[in-house]
DNA sequence: GAGCAAGTACAACATTTGTTGCATTTTTAA
DNA sequence: TTAAAAATGCAACAAATGTTGTACTTGCTC
């Protein structure tokens, strides 16, 4: 991405341009923004730009991994997990970041986010692992993942496309509502065996 | 979108415009496709493309709008609806377009996919209204869609990603297995209500 | 604190972008 | 067929892009 190293004051500047640039998006239409002005705010040269950045993009995304970092962070509670645990802290985070979300949403670059969030979901696969009673074939747990990643990252744009006409209580419950006839709990399972 | 209107030498202009994007598109990156190249391919003034679109994004959104105009001619079928048939029609809509579905999720142009997709869940919503035996609330449906849709595409895109490493059967498998503990179909209802 | 590596500013460049008036061609409708 | 309407090509423009060589400034190391 850098074509300069991680120097203190390389990291500084590249600090600055993300910063620059997500100033900028609160102003004016993504599309509309550019190097020149964002190396401006940035009090840079635009020559630096380059030297850190190939594009607007690179700089989002250097945004998004911090972003990601921090969501790992929280998943990695040491508790039990189910789904609805993973949809509460998922929300959670989220609505921390819902300027920087709704601003992403509205210029076409949340594939960006979901991209990211993907990337790391590994991660998350590791870190639940175990802790996790499916009710699905373990050759399939990826897929099942990757649905309920793509699923909860659609109503969350969902709503935000909305402008939050839900509370986020409506937006927790039906979350709970789906993923109990998502993934089934321990509890339920249980249950199901004693029926049987 | 368009300065102009829809006159036939308008629309076969736009055509060709559509064209030379997606042809270019198989050659190199979308980012370094100039506007000034499409024209050219397009055997059209650069000046023309301007009076026709604002940027290559909205070319790429005119050819994503025809698409999802086809989408929902294949699903109504006027059958009886489940999410899985509803899977496989969506599946086999997406194989047909692999090609340009692989280029768009390399050049992180996927989210403008699922935002056409999504903008016609409420037609999605309406031609299965009352085909559909949801074990979920009515005052959730439109978050189960929207939680569906996201899933089924996440699930798409991780196979584009991976290359199709799994076979079209595992897909269509691991759909049915995932779809059968999201939505209960109608015989699995009415065996519950017997029980009890 | 001297030397060295890394980062930055400045300047120049060929190219692309977005826009617009005007002349010309093509299409539509009477 | 002819006149009006619509679309295109051409040309010119200011501005932004992406790149690079050179000289200056940091800040780290010994």
């Amino acid at each position: 991405m850098a074509h300069t190293g991680n120097n203190p004051s390389a990291i500084r500047s590249q600090g600055w341009l993300v910063e620059a640039l997500l100033s900028l998006m609160a102003e004016k239409p993504y599309r509309k923004i550019t190097i020149k002005e964002i190396a401006e705010k940035a009090e840079l040269d635009r020559s630096t730009f380059y030297r850190h950045f190939t594009s607007k993009e690179a700089v989002l995304e250097r945004h998004l991994d911090q972003l990601a970092q921090e969501y790992l962070q929280r998943l990695d509670t040491g508790e039990n997990m189910d789904m609805g645990k993973v949809a509460k802290i998922f929300i959670a985070f989220w609505i921390e970041h819902l300027d920087f979300i709704r601003l992403a949403r509205a210029n076409d670059l949340d594939s960006l986010l979901l991209k990211t969030f993907n990337k790391h979901l590994p991660s998350i696969h590791r870190l639940t692992k175990g802790q996790f009673a499916y009710s699905i074939s373990e050759e399939h747990m990826e897929f099942a993942l990757a649905f309920n990643a793509g699923g909860m990252w659609n109503i969350l744009m969902k709503w935000v496309d909305s402008d939050f006409e839900h509370t986020y209580e409506d937006l927790i419950k039906a979350f709970e509502e789906i993923s109990r006839f998502n993934f089934f709990r321990q509890e339920d399972i249980n249950e199901r065996l004693l029926e049987q």
